[in-house]
DNA sequence: CTTCTAACA
DNA sequence: TGTTAGTA
């Protein structure tokens, strides 16, 4: 598919998409006319790009654990040598994983605020 | 109308 | 990163 299509598919847009190329990650296909070809791979590695980066890893981390990427079974030569990247961004993710479970609890408390103010306007 | 590259508010 | 220009 083209470019369109895959970014309305995956939520990142062009801009990024050909970014993500440009700094090496990707590699669509080209078609005659010079448009980029993205076969289905190619579509979920970038997918798989998207997710990471939400995730919060630079683009630089992506790139060392590119070799794993292209799915499920990761490959262990090159994946020997980003452990202990991998074992940063875990603690990474943990970190923002608390901190978005106290944004949670707050966000919590706010509701049960309005629930009461609801409550109590419309009983009385 | 969609994509491409390059560049800029 | 968004957006835009001028093409193909």
């Amino acid at each position: 598919m083209r470019i369109g299509e895959l970014s309305r598919q995956l939520g990142i847009s062009e801009r990024m998409l050909r970014y993500y190329e440009q700094e090496g990650l990707l590699a669509p296909a080209r078609t005659e006319s010079g448009y980029r070809d993205y076969d289905a791979d190619t579509a979920l590695v970038a997918k798989r790009i998207g997710m990471l980066r939400a995730a919060g890893l630079k683009l630089e981390a992506i790139r060392e654990l590119l070799p794993c990427i292209l799915d499920d079974q990761p490959v262990f030569d090159p994946c020997l040598e980003v452990r202990e990247t991998l074992y940063k961004e875990a603690a990474n993710l943990d970190r923002k994983l608390r901190d978005l479970q106290e944004c949670r609890d707050i966000i919590s408390g706010y509701l049960r605020s309005l629930d009461q103010h609801h409550r109590a306007s419309s009983t009385a």
